[in-house]
Order: structure tokens, then sequence, then C-alpha cells
DNA sequence: TGTACATCAGTGAACGCGCGTTCACTGATGTAC
DNA sequence: TGTACATCAGTGAACGCGCGTTCACTGATGTAC
């Protein structure tokens, strides 16, 4: 059947998001194209013209999810949200309980260290700017080491939201998401001025 | 043909460190019962005189890791080492590369989180007590806040060590360590006098 | 305006392969006599 | 002390299944005349 302009790119759209709910809510190897096909509501023949391989679909989603990431966080800063409100965007139970939606670093990041370089650089550069925007948000956006505290603190978000998720408890997975959103308000806003004196003696 | 005394036993702890590795070099998905058995020098056959099943496997390797762990931890605090010290020898460059030794956390925690209940109780028990180790080292040890600092801090070293496994530049990995690094010891030491003022109003 | 044809997104069966798991079998050694 | 046998850790082929990928085919629609 022949189908009306745009409705291939429509199509591809459409796998492009299912696929990026399959990974995240099941990891990467465990997603396999026949499943997202399938979900998608095609077979899974239809997938190689729209995708060169299943790679090349990690790549895309990958891609596609970092992006959107960042907009959000973009629009949240022109709407005048400060960071403590990306953080508790961040660390909250409908976040924790959503993660087919939520955040790829906290569903696939060990998994994106195993993938090749390819996709490893396109997951490089979305959290390149999505750490740049958070530092934006920092009291001293700017300064030289603005941009490795955001890193440390998006560090920080990312373990707190994989831990949480681990654990069968939900009042303890809250437990866990306050423990981190007060961490993360303590690395951003308090003073910096207090700097280990022992670290020098083991770092040597 | 039969074999000395004990030399079952022998056979299955080997398995299981094999499988300890391939879990976290590869992923629980990713690594495969066949390979794991051919890199022990066995063939696939023998698995199951040893291990119920591949999940079985998986709760039995992930337990020993966690035991190993804490039994290091154990070591270090014993013979004087401080949080500091628990927080360098994590955050470094020789965990960095080493994943198929290092901790679990680092490697597998999104997947943890996707396995059966029993294999997330097994964790969790693990987690708890490395958790409580880590806090018996904070100033404030035995407080009423040390357990969930305690938490905050180790997704921070979990999280940091995933983003810097993920980066291809190594410089840059090792810049991400140092700022895990910082940010671990200044919510370890750093006064937690100042209290945020701003989440009220945001978390009500 | 009506007809014939080319297009091409999607179908569905098949490819080789590896998965987790099962099982009849092997054969060196410990044990019983 | 020497022989026959029971034991049982490990072998390796096979099970059904799903994987990523390929490909000959379908058939409704846009286009050309």
């Amino acid at each position: 059947m022949r189908f009306e302009k745009g409705h291939k790119a429509a199509t591809r759209q459409h796998i492009l998001e299912v696929a990026s709910k399959s990974f995240r809510r099941d990891g990467v190897s465990a997603a396999g194209i026949a499943g997202i096909m399938s979900e998608a509501g095609l077979t899974n023949g239809a997938f190689y013209p729209h995708f060169a391989s299943k790679e090349a679909l990690v790549r895309e989603a990958l891609a596609s999810i970092l992006a959107d990431q960042q907009r959000r966080l973009e629009e949240d800063q022109r709407t005048g949200m400060d960071l403590e409100g990306a953080i508790l965007r961040y660390l909250n139970r409908a976040h924790l309980e959503a993660p087919a939606c939520g955040c790829p670093s906290a569903t696939l990041l060990p998994e994106i260290a195993r993938q090749p370089l390819a996709t490893r650089q396109t997951y490089e550069e979305g959290l390149r700017s999505y750490v740049s925007a958070l530092a934006a948000l920092l009291p001293d956006a700017g300064s030289a080491t603005s941009g490795r505290r955001a890193m440390a603190i998006f560090a920080l978000m990312v373990g707190t939201l994989q831990l949480a998720r681990a654990v069968s408890n939900v009042a303890e997975a809250e437990q866990i998401l306050e423990g981190g959103v007060e961490a993360a308000l303590r690395l951003a806003y308090a003073p910096s001025t207090q700097r280990r004196q022992k670290s020098a003696k083991r770092t040597a």
C-alpha cells in the first residue's frame, strides 16, 4: 500500500519514541527490535527501511531523549526555574516511578559505557550540554569550577535516582530521594570556602 | 570421572568468580551461561549441577561481590582508613579502568532495579550494610542523619564513576573523578549547620 | 475525467546464531569385598 | 593386597525460543496520459 506524504517520517518518529521508552524500561540489550516494532504496531521487517541497525536506533533514540531532556531544562530556565527547581524536578517520586519516560543516564549509564564509540560520543555530547545548562544555574555560574561542580551534582542526582529505584520499599526510596535533594542543594549552595586540607597527603 | 573431595565446591566457587566478573564487564543480560562456563574452562552442561538457574547465579554472584566489597571496607577501617580514604579508594583511575573487578553498583545498578524481587533484596541487603559502614566513618556517625548522608555520598560516588566511565576521553574522566572526590569530601566534612531555606516553599 | 501504471511503506517468512535449559552418557576414582 | 563396582562431576548434543537481519512480495495510492 502506498501512504500519504510524510507518513514514513511519522512512522520513523513513532518507532523512535517507542524505542526510547523500551530502552529505558528494559535496558538496551534486553530490548529487541521485534518487540519494539510490534509495540509500535508494525512488523519486524519494517524496521530496516527506517534504521540501518539496532546500534543506529540506539544512537538516534539516545540523541532524541537527550535533546528532549535538554529542551525541557532550558524551557524551565526560561520560565524562571532555578537549580533547586531542577533538582526537585529530577529527584521526585514521579521520576522515580517512570523510568521509561525519565533520564536516560539513570536507566542506561553503565550500559552506555559498554556501547560502541559512536554511541558513547552521542551520549557525551548530550551530557556535556545538559551539565553546562545545569552549571549556568549555579550561584558561581561561569567560574572555573562551576562546570565540574555541576557534573558532581548531576552524578549525585543520577546515583540517587538509581539507588532509590533499586530498593523495594517505596518509603525507603523516598528517603533516599530526600537525602539526595539535601546533598545536592548543599553542593549547589553551600559556601565552598572550606577546602579540604587532608586530601593533599592522600592524592600525592 | 570422579574427582577428589572438595572439587565440586571449588568448581562452584570458580564459576561464581568468573560470573561475577562477566556480569560486571558485560552486564547481566548480555553475559551468557555458555560464555561464563567456557571462560571457567567448563562446558555449559556443567552449570546446572551447581546452580538452579541464571537468576540464582546472578543472585549468588551479587551477594558474593557485595560481601567482598563489605569485607574490604571493614578491613580498611580496621587498619585506620577514614572516609576520605574510602572515597579515594573508590574514585580513582584503577577502579575506573577495572569495572569487572569493581563496585557492582557502578556497573549494574539500573539493571539490578529490573531484576526479580529476590535479586533486588539481595542487593538491598548488601547496600544497607555497605552504607552503614560508610556512615560509621562520618564525623557525625551515629546521629539521626548520618545514614542518609552516607547514602547520598555513596550515590555521588556511584554516579561519578559511571559518568567517568561513559566519557571517551581519559583526561575528562579523571576530571570527573576529581570533581566527585571534592564534592564527596564536601558532603562528608562540610558543616551541615547551613540548612536550605528555600526548599520549604518548593516541596510544599 | 477516467484509466493504467509506477511507487514504496509495510508484510511476514526465513536466515544463521546464541540464548537458557535438559539429559543420556562418560570415565576416573573412592569404596566394598 | 587385589579386584569389581558404585559414584558423580563434567561432557556435549539437543530442546524450543528469540535475537538481529534479509528479502521476495503486497497492494493502496499518487501520477501520467
